[in-house]
DNA sequence: CCCCGTAGTTAGACCCTATCACCAATGCGA
DNA sequence: TCGCATTGGTGATAGGGTCTAACTACGGGG
């Protein structure tokens, strides 16, 4: 509570005014980008919709891409909570996958906007890749547990030995990293294609075909 | 040849000239779009690198939504080609995993302009989804292929059996059908995390994992 | 109480898409 | 070969976007 108060409550009035302005902005920002996607957001229809004038919002963002940069922050964060949260709760690595995906289904853009298509030449504030780390972490954690049908030994597995930066410290032997990607990969390979909308139309439930990676992943 | 005739060369002479004018164009398009992204694309500026004012193009393409939509045909145009073509000269499955994923690596951008982000409320127009069907054939037609690892029977598989309309009139069994999804989303979240920059700094290296879950999905 | 920093304003430069009216050229039928 | 409709290209313009610059109004700390 102290964090929140030092958060929301802070400083001068001044300060307190211009965080909870700030605020502001981002939630009309996400109610925008959830309904006309990310490359749609416009500073002006934001300060439209608070009552002020557009130049008013640079008193707050530098430009918009670093209000964008801001939300893509958020968006890890909040991310990185879900996914943290569901793990210090107790959730073995099925539970990881359902909170992945109710996290994604929850806002699709959210999810579009971390892991969608990237601007060329774009690169990610540092601690976005802090966030991510700490996703993997507890990825790393779930895919290490005992119980999970063993990975049989294979070429990428020795390769992911030897490159193992993106582990970190993390005492993961080389089949959780294996397990850690393929759960990453797969399931980030139906949560996109059904975000984007390319099952529609064809008929089956994709939260069935989740379902099915994600027994797969954790090896029947 | 004499359907490129057809194509190419066909009609009057202003209908040459028009052919013309319009595939200069979306070279230009595509070569914009390669390096800034199709966010970025701007009609003034392809008009302007063609030596001519930006309205003229209205005269080629209805509105820059439409040029787009354009590319997009184009894009599937060519990722059916690309699989069709590898399946046509005896590929298995992982020569169409091969060619999928050096269509992609190919030109980045025109993959995650087809599998990417897309803008709320788009509807794809009727011969795009026509082409992702003839793919979708080839893999039926791959996953049906003997000698493959028995896919075990699943809840998914009862499933499928009851909602695979998507499989048109195709002769394949609920395993094929999982097969052919598991193919396309598996190797989708690989290409599509490796495209958009998210192994950056990883250290390791994409294509092995590429190939180990097309082993996986082969059945080892 | 004054004064300075901050929030907000309008004006404007410079992009973009898109439409309009007008001009020029081209190639077809008579 | 000539006339002329069709077609391609132009500048002007409307309207929206980002973002800078100059100016005003307010409110809290000295």
């Amino acid at each position: 509570m102290a964090a929140a108060q030092a958060e929301a409550e802070a400083g001068t009035p001044r300060q307190r005014y211009r965080a909870q302005v700030q605020q502001e902005i981002k939630k009309h920002a996400w109610e925008q980008i959830a309904a006309e996607g990310a490359s749609a957001l416009s500073l002006n229809a934001i300060a439209k919709r608070m009552g002020m004038s557009g130049p008013a919002l640079y008193r707050y963002f530098a430009s918009r891409d670093d209000l964008i940069t801001e939300l893509i922050r958020d968006a890890y964060q909040s991310l990185s909570d879900a996914v943290r949260g569901a793990a210090s709760s107790g959730a073995d690595i099925r539970g990881l996958a359902a909170a992945l995906r109710s996290w994604a289904l929850e806002d699709p853009q959210r999810y579009l906007l971390v892991y969608g298509t990237p601007v060329p030449g774009y690169h990610a504030p540092e601690d976005t890749t802090r966030h991510a780390s700490e996703v993997m972490a507890a990825l790393l954690d779930a895919s290490g547990a005992e119980g999970l049908g063993a990975m049989p030994p294979s070429p990428l597995q020795e390769h992911l030995a030897d490159h193992r930066a993106w582990a970190g410290e993390h005492p993961a032997d080389s089949a959780a990293l294996h397990r850690a990607l393929v759960f990453w990969t797969r399931l980030h390979g139906v949560l996109s294609l059904e975000l984007s909308g390319h099952f529609g139309g064809m008929g089956f439930d994709p939260a069935q075909l989740y379902e099915a990676e994600v027994e797969a992943v954790v090896g029947r």
